[in-house]
Formats: structure tokens, sequence, C-alpha cells
DNA sequence: CGTTAATTTGAGACCATTCAATTTCGGTGG
DNA sequence: CCACCGAAATTGAATGGTCTCAAATTAACG
């Protein structure tokens, strides 16, 4: 039997997850507890932690409860492209439910905090609950248009415009996800991790970010971000919130 | 009624699909017939039309059932940046059925045949009958995984490497769904298209086809392509069909 | 407070772009 | 069947954004 206690403090650790779900699909008590009583493992890892490796096969599924995560590949003379980032709340690689061999690599950006549950339960979860299903299909579908427009950033945009748009991006995700307020404290993402992600070098991303820092559009020193001037950068970065499909 | 000859026809519409999709998920009859029973529009449209234009409201899901199409964003100075290219049997906006606005353009590359459903019948159908429901979960999954395979090429590959790759690309997917045997005769794409595929410019795509000729590595004149040392093409390309999930 | 990681700076080289101009290709009408 | 036309491919030369390779400085952390 489950105690009262652990129940409660298991659907704590969902409220995120939650929240975006039902921005845009109703749950019920019984979807949210259904949820929570699945035979999840807890798993705390470190900055840099590998969370899944491309080639291996496919066992478990993870959400990321605390902390920061991201996607990358890496390309045959050692290159490392970042693919996305992620924040509590977001499945790191719900693919892993359906295909059998991991794609891409997933590492932890800061010390995190993992929900871990095995591939078929999940399955079946989605076979017998609608909303879950449909929630867990929505937030796929949103993962594949930020893949799109991520393409579009690195393919068609120059390195100012690239990181501009990378920290719009960031900060309305977590301003939409209520985990910041929108001024985006906190920002433990180096220089590499950006150039990564942005397909450019260490030594650009830094001249880059100097550039946008001298012209009062950004503060940013010691892991902490403020946006300056939202609506200048989000003109450089070409950014509209639309890929992200905040509401459904 | 439905007349046996109009069932057979509808059929025959599906067979690169029905083929894909059994690759990875069982397929019954009765799963066979009522995706063909289904209330299909038949739609036909020349090369450069637009399927899906950013910014609308989605209202159907489109099925390319002949020709070839491509998925492409504009930025704000008017350049294009492609995203993907689709061949017969493969849906061209999924995330329609779920999203209520457009994220992306949708355009025939070629002359194209078309089969056009509205999002909510294919949300029921998905809902009813499970084989379906997952043959276009794992499409999706493996359209998001092409996404993140191009992010890397954009982003992490010079030209060479870019062209080279998205050639193995076509080459390996129109092998796999039987459409050519993978020499890949008919090439259709026009130089600047690769441009806006590879994240390059239109001259700058034309000297490094001449390179990859003049090396031997392929044959492209008149719309023809021929590959002609895959595995070199492979190499440089830094190409490995993992990330295509050909099988599950 | 010592050690490593991360950021910053400089200078030169290079890959890809830009901007034209030219040639070839593909389709159309006379 | 050939002349014509626009689209596509090709070529050249100059420019420039980004990279490379160090080296120096600053920040983070136990």
């Amino acid at each position: 039997m489950i105690s009262y206690g652990a129940y409660v403090s298991n659907l704590h650790h969902f409220q995120p997850l939650f929240k975006r779900w039902e921005r845009r699909v109703p749950l019920t008590d019984e979807d949210r507890s259904a949820w929570a009583e699945l035979p999840w493992g807890r798993k705390t890892v470190a900055r840099d932690a590998y969370l899944t490796r491309e080639g291996e096969p496919t066992k478990v599924c993870t959400l990321l409860l605390q902390g920061l995560a991201f996607r990358q590949k890496l390309v045959s003379d050692g290159a490392r492209q970042i693919i996305s980032f992620h924040i509590p709340g977001e499945f790191l690689d719900i693919q892993n439910s359906m295909l059998e061999v991991a794609d891409h690599n997933v590492q932890a950006l800061s010390r995190c905090t993992l929900g871990v549950i095995p591939k078929d339960v999940l399955v079946q979860v989605m076979d017998a609950r609608p909303n879950i299903r449909r929630a867990i299909w929505l937030d796929s579908l949103i993962d594949s248009s930020v893949f799109r427009e991520w393409v579009v950033n690195v393919g068609r945009r120059d390195a100012r415009e690239r990181i501009a748009h990378l920290l719009c991006e960031l900060t309305s995700r977590l301003k939409s996800s209520g985990v910041s307020d929108g001024a985006l404290y906190d920002f433990p993402f180096t220089q590499e991790q950006i150039a990564d992600a942005t397909g450019l070098t260490a030594v650009h991303t830094n001249r880059t970010l100097q550039a946008l820092r001298k012209e009062g559009l950004i503060k940013l020193s010691h892991s902490q971000l403020t946006i300056l001037d939202w609506e200048a950068l989000a003109a450089i970065g070409d950014f509209s919130e639309r890929y992200l499909h905040h509401s459904v």
C-alpha cells in the first residue's frame, strides 16, 4: 500500500509536467494519480553526465524533474552539435518508447533529478489513457517544431542572429513554464555550449556575446543573464513564439 | 455503397504508405480497409505550389501520394531554409492533427498527387486503431530524428560534407521506400533547393557539386543523379543510416 | 589559496558569400 | 523543326564573416 505521504510527494514531482500538459489537454485526477503511481525510478546525476548514448538500445524514458539537460550528436571529427535544451517537466527521450536504438546523446547540463520509467510501461499508459497520450503526442510534435526552427537558426542566420534567437527561445520557454519570471536569472550555460547549440566556435560566441552586451541588449556575467531589451533582441533574432506553440 | 473497383483503387494509392508502415507495425486487413475508406480528398498540384503556409490555421493533414515535396521556413530577410524533403507515402504535416496553427511552409518540389484528410478524422482513426496510431507515432518520431540530423548537418559540417550527407540521405530513403533502386535516377532538385536545404548559397553549392563530380563520386546532369562511389560519399558526409530508423 | 575550467584577446588564414556576367538547359510558339 | 525565352547552371573576382591557434586573464571550487 502506498502511503499518503509518498503519494503526495510523487504528485509534487510532476507539477511542472502537469502544469505544462494542462495548458493544452485536460487531465482528470485519475490521470494524475495513475501517472504518479507508475513505477518511477528516481535518479540524480552530476553535470555533464550522459543520460543516453547514441547507438545504445532504448530501455527507459526519462523525465527531467530538476535541472537542465540537452541533446547532442557528435560528428566524425569530434565536433559536437547541441540539438535542444530541456527544462524541468520535459521528457528527454520520449522517442525511446517506440524506437529501438538511440540516435543521439543526452547530457545533463547542470545537476539533474530525473524520473525514469521503463518504455513498455509508458506505452501501456499511453494506450490506456487518451489524455496522457495526447499530452505526450503534443509534446513530441512541439519538440519537432523546435528542431525545425533550429535547422533554420543554424542554416540561415548569422552569429549575432543565432545567439539572439537562442536567448529568446530559452527565455520564452522558461517564462512559459513558470520556472523563471522571464528575466532568466541563473543562466548556467557555458559559452562553449552556446557555441555548440548555434553551430559556432566558442571564440566567436564570446565576441558576439560581448557585442550584444555593449549594445545594451543583455547583461550576462557570473551565470546570470538579464534581457535588457527584449524587443530589440527578438527583432535581431527574428524570433516569434509561434513555433513553441505555447497555446496548443 | 462503395464499389469494389473504387475500393481496390483506393487501396492502391496507399501501397507506399502501407509498405513503409508494415516494416515496423503489423496491419490487419481491417486496418488497411478502414484507412482506405476514410473520406480522403485527392488533389494534384503543380511544382512550387504551397500546400501549407506558416501562420494559417490547420484543418487537414496531407499524405504525399506521388511526386516530391519539402518543408521550409522563411527568415526575416527573405532567405529560405528547407527543413526536410518528402517522398511518396509520407505525411507532410502530421503535426496539423494536433496543433492549431502551422509553424512552417510546405511546398511541392515536383508535380504532386496528394491525399487530403480532415484533421479530426485522423485523430478519430488514431484513437480507434492502435496499429495505425503506432505507425503514425513512429513516423512522427522518425521525422523528428531526421530534423535533429539536419541540425547537425548545417551546424557542424562544411559544404562538401553537408551536400554529401544530403545525397546519402535521399538515396537511402528512396532505396528503402522502394521508390528507387538506390542509384537515384531522376533527381529533380535544383541547386538552389540543395543550397536552401544545406544552409549554403546556390553559387557555392554549384562549385561543391562540381568538386564531387570531378572526384568521381557522383554523376549529376540533366536531373539525373548517379552515386558512383557510395562508400566514399558516405565517409565524406559522415553518413550513418541509424537516424533514419529503417528497421524500427 | 591553489588548481582547473571558463572567458577573453589578437592576428592571420580560409571557407563561403556577394555581385555580376555568361553559358547552358528546358520548354514553347511560330 | 528551329528560334526564342526564362530558368537553371556556371564562372570570376573581390569581400567578409567565421575559424584557427595561441596566449593571457578571470572565475569557480574544494
